[in-house]
Parts: C-alpha cells; structure tokens; sequence
DNA sequence: CTAAAACCTGACGCTGACGTCAGAGGCAAG
DNA sequence: CTTGCCTCTGACGTCAGCGTCAGGTTTTAG
C-alpha cells in the first residue's frame, strides 16, 4: 500500500510517516519512481508506534526498543531499557490515578448544581 | 517567602514560578522594591499545579479550573469541563495500562537471560 | 561598606512531533 | 492530452513549558 492509505487506515498523518521513517522507525520499500510501499502489517506498527508515543516515550527510545518489542529478541541491556519504561509508565499511571482521585474528590464536593451560570459551593445542594 | 524559597520548597524553577504569574495560575504580592511575596499556600499551590501538569492538561485549562479546585465553588459549566478533564485522564489511565500490559507481555517472553552482550529470545531459557 | 547572593524585566533559545507551504513529478480516467 | 489527485523532497512554522543570557536593582552576610 502506499503512504495515503496506511495514514488512513492507520489513523495519522502522511506527515507522521514520513518522520517515522525519518527517525527509523518505519522502513519503506520505494517503487522505482520512488513512492513508498508498505506491507499490511505497517499498519500495526504504526498504531504500537503511536501508543508508545502516547506513553511518553522519545522517539530515541522508540529506536532502541520497537525491533525488540516486534522480534522478541533482545540483549540484556535492552531488556532493562525495556523494564526502566515500562516501571516509568507505573509510576506516570500511579501519579494519573492520584490526580484523579483528588480531581474526583473536588468534584464530589460540589455535585449538587443548580441552573446554568449559577454559582455553587459545597453546601449549596438545593439553594434557598 | 519569597521567590526562591519557594522554588526550592515547591521543587521547581524560579523560572517555572515567574512563568506561571505570568500564565495567571499564580498570585504574588510585591514589596516595595518589586520583589514576589508568596504566602505559605502558595507551595500546596505549586504542587498542584504540577501534578495537573503532569496530568496533560495546559495551562489555558488550568487557568479556568484551578480556582475552583481550590476554593470549592464552580459554576455548572465549569463542572463540566472538571469531570471532563477527570474523564480525559481516566482515558489515558486506560491507554496507559494497556501498553504497560503489552510491554509485560513482550517482557515476560525474553525474562531469563544469560550475559552482558548476549542474545536472547523466547526459547532460550537455559542456553546450551 | 562591600561583595556575594538573590531578585527584577525583557527577550531569545530549545525540544519534539509533527503542520504547512513551495515547487516538481507520477498516475489512472476521460 | 489534460485534468486532478497522490506523492516526492526540502525547509520553515508551531506550541508549550520552561532554560538561559543580558543588564540592572535589592537584600543579606561579614
């Protein structure tokens, strides 16, 4: 497939993909006139591609550990790479959940809303 | 206290300080000779802006709900935007549990290792 | 009193993951 | 053959949250 139809099927940008390719993270054959040729399953890596992303990852590390994540081979200073993120990801989901839970205990404390562009504060439930 | 002080109390920059006066997420008193004056509250303050920070959520949005995550009064449209937000971070929460699941699994396929340098991959348990 | 440290206001620099525009070539349809 | 869409390679623009430097004032320690 060529560039259009993976950025559509995938869900990004022509642009992404050409930077993915940029960064060697995404490899392409060219046609002779020089179009880029994807098989099928670019569009899965694509879509882990864009998760780690979406997990903070630099597309450095992206480098580093996307084959391994792909082939299952790896060496052990990769697999501690490998842990170091995932462990990093822990904590950003720990440190998530405790803003949601202080954002959800805010929120309970002024659960009882009356008309629109009113004001209201904790004890404010069905206002005089 | 002044401006570094709270710097260094809150765990940020002095630039950090002056960029969020600067976006209105945070007051300061002057003395006469221009100089910040933060009252103790002001490193809670900090913080908490950190943490929403952290949480993704910019400064436009802070600027608009981090008044009323601190006095307790919101209008109702303001309500929406906080659960909103809240329900913004659940969805990463989720996003990021699942790729922290997929790294565990990736992980769990390449766990016994032998050697620095050395390669590894699924079946290679016990090398030979 | 003086030197060091802390503070001030601009204002430009940086990084990362793209957006966007310019100018040119490819490709199937009518 | 030309219309129109897709693709190509640069290369500069963007945005946010600061870092950092310049050049000057204020506060503090000795």
């Amino acid at each position: 497939m060529r560039i259009g139809e993976l950025a559509a099927k995938a869900g990004v940008s022509v642009r992404a993909l050409r930077y993915y390719e940029e960064q060697n993270l995404l490899a392409s054959v060219r046609s002779p006139s020089g179009q880029r040729q994807y098989p099928d399953s670019a569009v899965d890596r694509v879509q882990w591609i864009q998760q780690l992303y979406a997990a903070g990852l630099p597309s450095r590390t992206l480098v580093e550990l996307l084959p391994c994540t792909l082939t299952g081979e790896v060496t052990i200073e990769l697999l501690g790479r490998l842990t170091a993120e995932r462990d990093r990801i822990d904590a950003r989901i720990s440190d998530l959940v405790n803003t949601r839970d202080r954002l959800d205990g805010i929120i309970a404390t002024v659960t009882t809303v009356g008309a629109t562009g009113r004001h209201c504060s904790p004890g404010n439930s069905t206002a005089s």
